[in-house]
DNA sequence: TCTGAAATCTACATCCT
DNA sequence: AGGATGTAGATTTCAGA
């Protein structure tokens, strides 16, 4: 119900000249796929249902456009947000790490994929080559953590620990 | 099919005195709300039935469970994971903070919260009192959430610039 | 982008162990 | 307490317009 009844006004906002500028794939994300992502990121599990009222558009034309954002990559997926305390991963911490061989193959991330407790691992300018999150059961094993990366990749490490998360949106 | 017939073993391994000790609420997570779980953080949009056949278990008891672990907070919600840069957020950043002045009233998580650019805000040991992980259009727009972010907590920044996300998990 | 109908999924009540 | 089954009501999917 109260559908917007925008394609005339639209057309009159955006007259367009006689020629099709080259406009070969139009990746403008406008208002409504906005609102969508904005709920989606909210609840990633909010129904299409849900998600057409808010729309005021129907549940069709609010699949068609999720699917889109999802094929373009614009949304890349759903995930659970999971309490790490909870699995028992009672420590987190930044990781700056720096090269001990600046003319080495710089292939940190790479090396470091496989390892779980990495959770993300971003590089960066600065004092740093490479900023990691990490989360461990303990100092303890912080501490073999901090080993392995040193020595899977290389590096010397810096850590910073996480007392306390206040957001993490 | 393929119920793990544990009762009579799971009895035998743990006998219980007369007494039963004060457990208020089992906060335990087996092996299967862990496998769900798994699951619910690689697709967040799993289904409960794809869910069952995954845990070999009906659709009502994986119901159950899932439930279990929202109301416990173990899974604290579930979001999509957007593409910043697709919505326009071509430059990201940690930023170190540390107060102007060390015998205020620290409350700077509070006074940042309603900044929307910050996406994550952690008190951590170190040489810093906070570090916030924030997402801004351009380095124009960096340089005025600094600001912005200075004169509302009374504090000192310092910036890390990430040039590039490898994994974010 | 909408409507509408079929396939699928969720929520819940009931029974079983 | 935790799990299975059955079913009504939502939700998703997909055709045609």
């Amino acid at each position: 119900m109260a559908q917007t009844p925008r394609p005339a006004l639209a057309g009159a906002l955006a007259p367009r000249g006689q020629a099709t500028r080259t406009e070969p794939a139009k990746l403008a994300i406008d208002d409504i796929d906005r609102l969508l992502i904005r709920e989606l990121v909210a609840d990633g599990r909010a129904t299409l249902s849900t998600l057409a009222e808010k729309a005021s558009l129907s549940v069709s034309a609010v699949q068609s456009r999720v699917r889109r954002l999802e094929s373009r990559g614009v949304i890349r997926g759903y995930t659970a947000n999971v309490d790490p305390e909870a699995l028992g991963q009672m420590l987190s911490a930044f990781v700056a790490i720096t090269p001990l061989d600046p003319s080495a193959p710089d292939d940190a991330p790479s090396r470091l994929q496989h390892i779980s407790a990495i959770e993300s691992c971003h590089s960066v300018a600065g004092d740093d080559s490479y900023v990691l999150m990490v989360r461990v059961g303990s100092p303890r094993h912080l501490e073999q953590l901090l080993h392995e990366i040193r020595q899977t990749a290389n590096v010397n490490t810096r850590s910073t620990i996480i007392l306390q998360t206040f957001y993490d949106k």
